[in-house]
RNA sequence: GGUCCUGUGGCCGAGUGGUUAGGCAGAGCUCUGCAAAAGCUUCCACACCAGUUCGAAUCUGGUCGGGACCUCCA
């Protein structure tokens, strides 16, 4: 069973092989650090940490590069020179390293808290000036740019002619022929530096109020919109990869440009497959900066905005993003969230008490169920092969379910199932739940609240022996307004969870 | 305007032409002192119109709606 993935390259889903044996290179784009990170940011980190996670368990030795932009992108192209982070730093009364440590420091507590592993190399774009000029400058030479008052522009006309011949026009991975984009594209003020409205800058004079700046062959400046990428992604992956991921708003032009300039400095087209995650939405709405309709983490793991009803754990925003495939869109809701919230509940609770059966050896009573179990376990690894598809993993999961509290609760004996296939369940879910879906629970209880709530359950027992239905209502009641739930089990037994 | 995607039950979402996706919510039942939890059962669906086919949510054409990209954007 090969793991296949949507190339976005050729439209197609493709059977995964590493261009290494044993090895593979995976890079995605990470996050601009001039802002807090939004629900939205939330999807490729989590969609690639789980590529990551199943890469790593089918032995591969993954590197997985994902950089941080930390140096001023311009606001628009054309518009006036303007450094993002240097213009906020200014309004924050931060300097702007400052600025970008704080929200570097935000964004890996973030991707902390949705228990991503962090890369294994995490590139900052002011680390690599130097690489960065290095590689405008074999552009030049080439003849694929060209350098205007200290500016450096990419001549994506020559390009596109030169490359088409060798079919890699300009556009070919976002479907685009160059064309129609110089008919299309609107018109923009400034840009007469340019020769082409396609071309793109590769480095920008800096202009005198420019705060992040840096020293170069063509005077002070800074790097372009696309440059770091392309060069940190060659630096530590090589002129060739396997795999590269990000949002889908980044196809173009961003990953398209990323192809050009690494295509003419390496005479290699550098990705062999291109991953691009969909968009959550708002009502239908792509969250975005541009739309003002995001909803920041904290915000969501808090609960403190407008359209929240309540507060968001981390795992439940995990759960929520990985119930759905990454290329497709995913709207947000509270009512969708609280489902979520709910679904993973069941989920683990269930997954624990799978995990407390003890098997020695038996058969099956009930053959047929055996094997349709055996069958639904064995689709986890289909399903995630086939393009990641961890809604269906869960499915699945939820499927087996009740089987495991039917189990649970005595309401089917513990040998309808053989104690392989439950041994089967026990290594399998835990395997896609924790290790590649890579989800968790908060289980902060310890052996003193475990005693505690023990002293109170034997209380409510003698009460409720002595129909004193009054205590055992008020300890049960209390505990819930707590957040502590009592479950009587169906063998007389009770256990408590965090509500 | 150009390129492309999309329209599934109250909500979120899988869906590869023929069989229940799944989750949450709702209803009934079992269990319970009453509940909760859990289990069982159950209601609600494929925007619309044609066409292809023995058979279409799934393919084709059209109509209407939503969205993304073309500009920083996950």
């Amino acid at each position: 069973m090969p793991l296949k993935i949507y190339n976005s390259l050729t439209r197609n889903k493709e059977v995964f092989t590493a261009l290494t044996q044993g090895y593979v290179g995976m890079y995605v784009c990470g996050p601009t650090v001039s802002g807090e990170s939004h629900l939205g940011h939330a999807r490729p980190y989590i969609t690639f940490d789980v590529v990551y996670r199943y890469l790593k368990h089918v032995g591969y030795q993954v590197r997985y590069v994902r950089n941080i932009t930390d140096a001023g992108h311009f606001e628009e192209e054309g518009r006036a020179a303007e450094d993002k982070i240097s213009t906020k730093a200014v309004v924050e009364k931060l300097e702007p390293m400052e600025l970008v440590q704080k929200y570097t420091n935000l964004f890996h507590w973030a991707m902390k808290q949705f228990n991503n592993i962090e890369p294994t190399i995490e590139p900052t774009a002011t680390g690599h000036i130097v690489e960065q000029i290095t590689m405008i400058q074999k552009i030049i030479a080439d003849g694929y740019a060209y350098v205007v008052n200290g500016s450096v522009y990419f001549d994506v006309n020559k390009y596109n002619t030169d490359f088409s011949k060798q079919g890699l026009p300009y556009g070919i991975l976002s479907g685009r022929n160059l064309e129609e984009q110089l008919d299309t594209t609107r018109i923009l003020d400034n840009q007469e530096e340019k020769r082409n409205k396609a071309d793109f800058a590769l480095w920008k004079n800096a202009p005198p109020e420019h705060i992040m700046r840096w020293q170069s062959p063509w005077g002070e400046g800074f790097p372009g919109w696309h440059i770091e990428c392309s060069a940190m992604a060659t630096k530590y992956l090589g002129t060739q990869f396997d795999i590269h991921g990000g949002g889908m708003d980044l196809q173009f032009p961003h990953h398209e440009c990323e192809i050009a300039q690494s295509t003419v400095c390496n005479h290699t087209a550098p990705v062999r497959y291109w991953m691009h995650n969909n968009m959550i939405t708002i009502n239908g709405r792509k969250m975005g900066k541009s739309y003002n309709n995001v909803i920041k983490l904290t915000e969501l793991f808090t609960g403190n905005h407008p359209l929240l009803k309540q507060a968001y754990h981390p795992m439940t925003i995990r759960f929520f993003i990985l119930q759905s495939h990454y290329r497709s869109t995913l709207d947000f809701g509270n009512e969708a969230l609280q489902a979520s919230e709910k679904a993973l509940k069941r989920l683990w609770e269930a997954y624990k008490n799978l995990q407390k059966i003890v098997v020695d050896k038996w058969d099956a009573t009930d053959m047929a169920l055996d094997e349709k179990i055996n069958k639904q376990i064995a689709e986890f690894t289909e399903f995630i092969e086939d393009d990641f598809s961890t809604a269906k993993v869960l499915a699945n999961m939820f499927e087996i379910v009740p089987i495991i509290n039917s189990i649970k609760n005595k309401q089917l004996p513990l040998h309808t199932l053989s104690s392989n296939t439950i041994l089967l369940m026990q290594q399998q879910f835990q395997l896609f739940i924790e290790n590649i879906l890579g989800l968790q629970y908060q289980e902060d209880n310890n052996d003193t609240i475990d005693g505690v709530l023990q002293l109170l359950i034997d209380i409510r027992k003698e009460a409720k022996a002595k129909k004193d239905f009054v205590t055992s209502d008020k300890i049960r009641n209390e505990l819930a307004q707590l957040g502590i739930q009592l479950k009587d089990e169906k063998d007389g037994t009770v256990s408590w969870s965090f509500s």
